[in-house]
DNA sequence: GTCTATAAGGGGATAGAC
DNA sequence: GTCTATCCCCTTATAGAC
Protein backbone atom coordinates (compact mmCIF):
# COMPACT_ATOMS: atom_id res chain seq x y z
CA UNK A 1 0.00 0.00 0.00
CA UNK A 2 2.59 2.17 1.18
CA UNK A 3 4.59 3.84 -1.83
CA UNK A 4 7.76 3.02 -1.84
CA UNK A 5 10.60 4.37 0.30
CA UNK A 6 12.63 5.60 -1.99
CA UNK A 7 9.74 8.05 -2.84
CA UNK A 8 8.87 8.87 0.28
CA UNK A 9 11.98 10.13 1.26
CA UNK A 10 12.59 11.95 -1.52
CA UNK A 11 9.15 14.07 -1.34
CA UNK A 12 9.13 14.23 2.71
CA UNK A 13 12.87 16.02 2.21
CA UNK A 14 11.68 18.12 -0.86
CA UNK A 15 9.51 19.49 1.66
CA UNK A 16 12.26 20.09 4.33
CA UNK A 17 14.33 21.24 1.91
CA UNK A 18 11.68 24.18 0.86
CA UNK A 19 10.93 24.67 4.47
CA UNK A 20 14.27 25.15 6.33
CA UNK A 21 16.61 24.84 3.43
CA UNK A 22 19.11 22.00 2.61
CA UNK A 23 22.06 23.02 5.07
CA UNK A 24 19.67 23.23 7.62
CA UNK A 25 17.87 19.86 7.25
CA UNK A 26 19.29 16.79 8.84
CA UNK A 27 18.94 12.95 8.00
CA UNK A 28 17.52 12.86 11.22
CA UNK A 29 14.80 15.06 10.24
CA UNK A 30 14.20 13.09 6.63
CA UNK A 31 14.15 10.13 8.35
CA UNK A 32 11.73 11.04 11.29
CA UNK A 33 9.54 12.34 8.66
CA UNK A 34 9.25 9.12 6.88
CA UNK A 35 9.02 7.34 9.91
CA UNK A 36 12.34 5.62 9.16
CA UNK A 37 15.80 5.43 10.98
CA UNK A 38 18.54 7.44 9.65
CA UNK A 39 20.36 4.02 8.30
CA UNK A 40 17.03 3.61 6.57
CA UNK A 41 17.71 6.42 4.55
CA UNK A 42 21.50 5.86 4.07
CA UNK A 43 20.42 2.52 2.73
CA UNK A 44 18.09 4.36 -0.13
CA UNK A 45 20.50 6.98 -0.55
CA UNK A 46 24.43 6.82 -0.01
CA UNK A 47 24.83 10.12 1.08
CA UNK A 48 22.83 13.72 1.91
CA UNK A 49 24.10 15.05 -1.24
CA UNK A 50 22.54 11.90 -3.16
CA UNK A 51 19.17 12.82 -2.34
CA UNK A 52 19.85 16.37 -3.17
CA UNK A 53 20.74 15.12 -6.68
CA UNK A 54 18.18 12.70 -7.55
CA UNK A 55 15.53 15.27 -6.34
CA UNK A 56 17.15 18.09 -8.79
CA UNK A 57 17.76 15.79 -11.65
CA UNK A 58 14.49 16.16 -13.57
CA UNK A 59 13.87 19.82 -12.33
CA UNK A 60 17.25 20.47 -13.59
CA UNK A 61 16.97 18.33 -17.05
CA UNK A 62 13.68 20.28 -17.87
CA UNK A 63 15.48 24.18 -17.35
CA UNK A 64 18.18 23.23 -19.57
CA UNK A 65 16.11 21.88 -22.33
CA UNK A 66 14.28 24.78 -21.75
CA UNK A 67 17.33 26.92 -22.27
CA UNK A 68 18.42 24.87 -25.40
CA UNK A 69 15.23 25.28 -27.04
CA UNK A 70 15.10 29.00 -26.75
CA UNK A 71 18.41 29.00 -28.09
CA UNK A 72 17.70 27.33 -30.78
CA UNK A 73 14.01 28.60 -31.54
CA UNK A 74 14.62 31.78 -30.75
CA UNK A 75 11.46 31.37 -28.04
CA UNK A 76 10.17 35.26 -26.50
CA UNK A 77 10.89 36.26 -23.37
CA UNK A 78 7.02 35.32 -22.80
CA UNK A 79 7.65 31.85 -23.60
CA UNK A 80 10.44 31.15 -22.18
CA UNK A 81 8.72 32.56 -18.99
CA UNK A 82 5.46 30.75 -19.59
CA UNK A 83 7.64 27.28 -19.52
CA UNK A 84 9.84 28.23 -16.39
CA UNK A 85 6.71 28.86 -14.49
CA UNK A 86 4.75 25.67 -15.99
CA UNK A 87 7.72 23.76 -15.71
CA UNK A 88 8.73 24.80 -12.07
CA UNK A 89 5.15 24.27 -11.16
CA UNK A 90 5.22 20.83 -12.17
CA UNK A 91 8.02 19.77 -10.33
CA UNK A 92 7.28 20.56 -7.12
CA UNK A 93 9.32 24.17 -7.49
CA UNK A 94 12.59 22.21 -6.64
CA UNK A 95 14.84 23.51 -9.24
CA UNK A 96 13.52 27.33 -7.76
CA UNK A 97 13.99 26.02 -4.16
CA UNK A 98 17.88 25.16 -5.05
CA UNK A 99 18.47 28.54 -6.70
CA UNK A 100 17.09 30.11 -3.75
CA UNK A 101 18.98 28.18 -1.58
CA UNK A 102 22.27 29.68 -0.51
CA UNK A 103 23.15 26.61 0.76
CA UNK A 104 22.92 24.81 -2.11
CA UNK A 105 25.43 26.78 -4.38
CA UNK A 106 28.11 25.06 -5.61
CA UNK A 107 26.44 21.33 -4.17
CA UNK A 108 25.86 19.54 -7.65
CA UNK A 109 28.54 20.38 -9.82
CA UNK A 110 27.17 18.41 -12.81
CA UNK A 111 23.63 20.33 -12.29
CA UNK A 112 24.86 24.10 -11.73
CA UNK A 113 21.44 25.55 -10.94
CA UNK A 114 23.16 29.01 -10.81
CA UNK A 115 24.98 29.03 -14.00
CA UNK A 116 21.59 27.98 -15.61
CA UNK A 117 19.70 30.62 -14.03
CA UNK A 118 22.14 32.98 -15.18
CA UNK A 119 21.34 31.45 -18.71
CA UNK A 120 17.98 32.33 -18.26
CA UNK A 121 18.45 35.72 -17.38
CA UNK A 122 20.25 36.35 -20.09
CA UNK A 123 17.61 34.99 -22.78
CA UNK A 124 15.51 37.17 -20.81
CA UNK A 125 17.65 40.16 -21.47
CA UNK A 126 18.17 40.04 -24.89
CA UNK A 127 21.37 40.57 -27.13
CA UNK A 128 23.54 43.20 -26.41
CA UNK A 129 21.70 44.31 -23.18
CA UNK A 130 22.26 47.71 -21.37
CA UNK A 131 22.28 47.18 -17.65
CA UNK A 132 18.87 48.36 -16.96
CA UNK A 133 18.15 45.38 -19.47
CA UNK A 134 19.77 42.92 -16.86
CA UNK A 135 17.89 44.09 -14.47
CA UNK A 136 14.63 43.93 -15.45
CA UNK A 137 15.34 40.32 -16.58
CA UNK A 138 16.73 39.84 -13.35
CA UNK A 139 13.30 41.44 -11.62
CA UNK A 140 11.05 39.27 -14.02
CA UNK A 141 13.08 35.90 -13.09
CA UNK A 142 12.73 36.53 -9.27
CA UNK A 143 8.73 37.60 -9.88
CA UNK A 144 8.66 34.02 -11.67
CA UNK A 145 10.21 32.36 -8.42
CA UNK A 146 6.90 33.42 -6.33
CA UNK A 147 5.58 30.02 -7.37
CA UNK A 148 7.33 28.97 -4.24
CA UNK A 149 4.76 30.63 -1.80
CA UNK A 150 2.08 30.27 -4.09
CA UNK A 151 2.90 26.21 -3.99
CA UNK A 152 2.73 26.30 -0.31
CA UNK A 153 -0.21 27.38 0.20
CA UNK A 154 -1.96 25.78 -1.85
CA UNK A 155 -0.25 22.00 -0.51
CA UNK A 156 -0.82 20.62 -4.59
CA UNK A 157 -0.18 22.00 -7.76
CA UNK A 158 -0.90 25.28 -8.61
CA UNK A 159 -3.78 26.42 -10.49
CA UNK A 160 -3.80 27.69 -14.05
CA UNK A 161 -5.19 31.23 -12.89
CA UNK A 162 -2.32 31.35 -10.66
CA UNK A 163 0.15 30.12 -13.29
CA UNK A 164 -1.20 33.44 -15.68
CA UNK A 165 -0.64 35.43 -12.67
CA UNK A 166 2.41 35.11 -12.43
CA UNK A 167 3.40 34.55 -15.91
CA UNK A 168 1.66 38.60 -16.53
CA UNK A 169 3.34 40.13 -13.63
CA UNK A 170 6.67 38.76 -14.77
CA UNK A 171 6.66 39.85 -18.00
CA UNK A 172 5.40 43.25 -17.13
CA UNK A 173 8.62 43.10 -14.90
CA UNK A 174 10.81 42.74 -17.96
CA UNK A 175 8.68 44.76 -20.29
CA UNK A 176 9.56 48.78 -19.59
CA UNK A 177 8.02 49.37 -22.49
CA UNK A 178 5.16 46.82 -24.04
CA UNK A 179 4.61 46.40 -27.96
CA UNK A 180 1.62 47.73 -28.70
CA UNK B 1 44.73 51.37 11.80
CA UNK B 2 42.14 48.40 11.71
CA UNK B 3 38.85 49.12 12.19
CA UNK B 4 37.67 47.43 15.29
CA UNK B 5 37.00 43.64 15.11
CA UNK B 6 33.49 43.80 16.14
CA UNK B 7 32.65 45.88 12.81
CA UNK B 8 35.05 43.51 10.76
CA UNK B 9 33.20 40.32 12.39
CA UNK B 10 30.03 41.96 11.39
CA UNK B 11 30.89 42.83 7.61
CA UNK B 12 32.38 39.38 7.11
CA UNK B 13 29.18 37.27 8.46
CA UNK B 14 26.98 40.00 5.95
CA UNK B 15 29.15 38.80 3.35
CA UNK B 16 28.63 34.64 4.37
CA UNK B 17 25.70 34.84 5.25
CA UNK B 18 25.29 36.23 2.12
CA UNK B 19 26.92 34.01 -0.39
CA UNK B 20 26.27 30.88 1.35
CA UNK B 21 23.37 30.99 4.29
CA UNK B 22 23.39 31.05 7.65
CA UNK B 23 23.38 27.54 8.42
CA UNK B 24 25.83 27.04 6.03
CA UNK B 25 28.12 29.63 7.37
CA UNK B 26 30.56 28.36 10.58
CA UNK B 27 31.83 30.57 13.19
CA UNK B 28 35.31 28.94 11.67
CA UNK B 29 34.53 30.51 8.20
CA UNK B 30 33.77 33.80 9.61
CA UNK B 31 37.02 33.67 11.93
CA UNK B 32 39.17 33.25 8.94
CA UNK B 33 37.57 35.78 6.85
CA UNK B 34 38.96 38.12 9.79
CA UNK B 35 42.16 36.16 10.48
CA UNK B 36 41.40 35.75 14.00
CA UNK B 37 40.42 32.42 16.41
CA UNK B 38 37.02 31.29 16.68
CA UNK B 39 37.36 31.94 20.43
CA UNK B 40 37.79 35.82 19.37
CA UNK B 41 34.86 36.03 17.86
CA UNK B 42 32.73 33.72 20.87
CA UNK B 43 34.58 36.85 22.68
CA UNK B 44 32.97 39.66 20.90
CA UNK B 45 29.41 37.71 20.05
CA UNK B 46 28.54 35.15 22.76
CA UNK B 47 26.87 32.94 20.15
CA UNK B 48 26.31 32.90 16.42
CA UNK B 49 22.18 34.04 16.69
CA UNK B 50 23.93 37.37 18.44
CA UNK B 51 26.28 37.78 15.17
CA UNK B 52 22.36 37.27 13.13
CA UNK B 53 20.78 39.71 15.49
CA UNK B 54 23.21 42.16 15.38
CA UNK B 55 23.45 41.96 11.76
CA UNK B 56 19.68 42.68 11.14
CA UNK B 57 18.71 44.45 14.01
CA UNK B 58 18.93 47.83 11.97
CA UNK B 59 17.53 46.77 8.55
CA UNK B 60 14.96 44.85 10.51
CA UNK B 61 13.58 48.42 12.66
CA UNK B 62 13.76 50.17 9.22
CA UNK B 63 11.75 47.23 7.72
CA UNK B 64 9.43 47.67 10.50
CA UNK B 65 8.94 51.27 10.10
CA UNK B 66 8.34 51.72 6.89
CA UNK B 67 5.24 49.21 7.51
CA UNK B 68 4.05 51.44 10.46
CA UNK B 69 4.53 54.63 7.68
CA UNK B 70 3.14 52.43 5.38
CA UNK B 71 0.13 51.81 7.88
CA UNK B 72 -0.92 55.33 9.34
CA UNK B 73 0.21 57.42 6.68
CA UNK B 74 -1.38 55.36 3.36
CA UNK B 75 1.78 55.21 1.49
CA UNK B 76 0.94 54.59 -2.01
CA UNK B 77 2.39 51.09 -3.17
CA UNK B 78 5.10 52.96 -5.30
CA UNK B 79 6.68 54.70 -1.90
CA UNK B 80 6.27 51.09 -0.19
CA UNK B 81 8.66 49.41 -2.86
CA UNK B 82 10.74 52.80 -3.63
CA UNK B 83 11.54 52.56 0.76
CA UNK B 84 12.32 49.53 0.58
CA UNK B 85 14.73 49.08 -2.12
CA UNK B 86 16.07 52.28 -1.04
CA UNK B 87 16.84 51.04 2.99
CA UNK B 88 17.55 47.50 1.41
CA UNK B 89 20.63 48.67 -0.67
CA UNK B 90 21.62 51.03 2.13
CA UNK B 91 21.55 48.41 4.87
CA UNK B 92 23.87 46.05 2.36
CA UNK B 93 20.59 44.03 1.88
CA UNK B 94 20.91 41.98 4.92
CA UNK B 95 16.82 42.23 5.52
CA UNK B 96 16.63 40.67 1.99
CA UNK B 97 19.13 37.79 2.65
CA UNK B 98 17.40 37.04 5.91
CA UNK B 99 14.20 36.93 4.15
CA UNK B 100 15.04 34.51 0.96
CA UNK B 101 17.47 32.68 3.58
CA UNK B 102 14.85 29.11 4.43
CA UNK B 103 17.71 28.51 7.28
CA UNK B 104 16.88 31.63 9.45
CA UNK B 105 13.35 30.59 9.26
CA UNK B 106 12.47 31.81 13.01
CA UNK B 107 15.93 32.42 13.64
CA UNK B 108 15.33 35.50 15.74
CA UNK B 109 11.47 35.64 17.78
CA UNK B 110 12.25 39.24 18.71
CA UNK B 111 12.87 40.34 14.25
CA UNK B 112 10.68 38.07 12.70
CA UNK B 113 11.48 38.92 8.79
CA UNK B 114 9.02 36.48 7.49
CA UNK B 115 5.63 38.05 9.21
CA UNK B 116 7.45 41.36 8.40
CA UNK B 117 7.48 40.28 4.86
CA UNK B 118 3.50 39.55 4.80
CA UNK B 119 2.70 42.76 6.10
CA UNK B 120 4.05 44.06 3.77
CA UNK B 121 2.38 41.98 1.12
CA UNK B 122 -0.66 42.43 2.26
CA UNK B 123 -0.11 46.31 2.12
CA UNK B 124 1.13 46.18 -1.58
CA UNK B 125 -1.78 43.80 -2.45
CA UNK B 126 -4.10 46.45 -1.01
CA UNK B 127 -7.69 46.29 0.85
CA UNK B 128 -9.87 43.21 0.47
CA UNK B 129 -7.22 41.47 -1.98
CA UNK B 130 -8.46 39.35 -4.48
CA UNK B 131 -5.98 35.81 -4.92
CA UNK B 132 -4.70 37.65 -8.05
CA UNK B 133 -4.08 40.62 -5.71
CA UNK B 134 -2.11 38.73 -3.60
CA UNK B 135 0.09 37.12 -6.64
CA UNK B 136 0.83 40.10 -7.93
CA UNK B 137 2.35 41.74 -4.21
CA UNK B 138 4.37 38.62 -4.14
CA UNK B 139 5.71 38.77 -7.53
CA UNK B 140 6.30 42.84 -6.97
CA UNK B 141 8.12 42.01 -3.97
CA UNK B 142 10.42 39.20 -5.31
CA UNK B 143 11.21 41.86 -7.94
CA UNK B 144 12.25 44.22 -5.40
CA UNK B 145 14.73 41.59 -4.09
CA UNK B 146 16.89 41.67 -7.10
CA UNK B 147 19.06 44.64 -4.98
CA UNK B 148 20.34 40.88 -3.72
CA UNK B 149 22.61 40.25 -6.91
CA UNK B 150 22.75 44.02 -8.02
CA UNK B 151 24.86 44.59 -5.03
CA UNK B 152 27.12 41.64 -5.12
CA UNK B 153 28.10 42.77 -8.80
CA UNK B 154 28.47 46.18 -8.02
CA UNK B 155 30.19 45.18 -4.39
CA UNK B 156 29.25 48.62 -3.09
CA UNK B 157 26.30 50.67 -2.97
CA UNK B 158 23.43 50.84 -5.91
CA UNK B 159 23.47 53.68 -7.99
CA UNK B 160 20.05 55.63 -8.27
CA UNK B 161 20.16 54.14 -11.59
CA UNK B 162 19.68 50.76 -10.73
CA UNK B 163 18.15 51.26 -8.08
CA UNK B 164 15.32 53.44 -9.98
CA UNK B 165 15.40 50.33 -12.80
CA UNK B 166 14.23 48.11 -9.67
CA UNK B 167 11.36 49.87 -8.36
CA UNK B 168 9.90 50.50 -11.77
CA UNK B 169 10.17 46.53 -12.44
CA UNK B 170 8.76 45.50 -9.48
CA UNK B 171 5.77 48.30 -9.61
CA UNK B 172 5.07 47.14 -12.87
CA UNK B 173 4.55 43.46 -11.68
CA UNK B 174 2.40 44.92 -9.42
CA UNK B 175 -0.06 47.11 -11.27
CA UNK B 176 -2.26 45.08 -14.14
CA UNK B 177 -3.66 48.19 -15.30
CA UNK B 178 -1.76 51.23 -14.29
CA UNK B 179 -3.79 54.37 -13.65
CA UNK B 180 -3.49 57.07 -16.79
C1' DG C 1 15.15 -3.57 3.89
C1' DT C 2 15.11 -2.02 8.33
C1' DC C 3 16.88 -1.67 12.64
C1' DT C 4 20.38 -0.48 16.88
C1' DA C 5 24.87 0.71 17.86
C1' DT C 6 28.84 3.09 16.83
C1' DA C 7 32.44 5.34 14.52
C1' DA C 8 34.48 9.74 12.78
C1' DG C 9 34.29 14.48 12.18
C1' DG C 10 32.53 19.15 12.38
C1' DG C 11 30.30 22.77 14.80
C1' DG C 12 29.10 25.79 18.63
C1' DA C 13 30.81 27.12 22.81
C1' DT C 14 34.05 27.42 27.17
C1' DA C 15 38.55 27.46 30.07
C1' DG C 16 42.46 29.40 31.00
C1' DA C 17 47.11 31.10 29.60
C1' DC C 18 49.20 35.19 27.77
C1' DG D 1 41.50 40.92 23.47
C1' DT D 2 43.40 37.16 21.51
C1' DC D 3 45.10 32.77 21.50
C1' DT D 4 45.39 27.28 22.07
C1' DA D 5 43.29 23.51 23.86
C1' DT D 6 39.32 21.26 24.98
C1' DC D 7 34.43 19.85 25.68
C1' DC D 8 30.27 18.04 23.98
C1' DC D 9 26.64 17.54 21.02
C1' DC D 10 24.93 16.93 16.57
C1' DT D 11 25.56 15.17 11.93
C1' DT D 12 27.03 12.24 8.37
C1' DA D 13 28.02 7.77 7.48
C1' DT D 14 29.09 2.63 8.45
C1' DA D 15 28.81 -2.18 10.73
C1' DG D 16 26.37 -5.83 11.65
C1' DA D 17 22.22 -8.19 13.68
C1' DC D 18 17.56 -9.43 12.33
Amino acid sequence: MTVDRRAEILAAARLLFLRKGYAATSIADIAAAVGASKATVFYHFGTKETIAAELLEAPFTAVTQLIERARTRQLSPAEILSDYIDGAAETGAVFVAFAIDPSTAGLIPQHDVDAACRRIIELLAGPDPTPADRIRARAAFAAAQTVVPALQEHQGLLDDGAREEIRAAALRALNADPSP
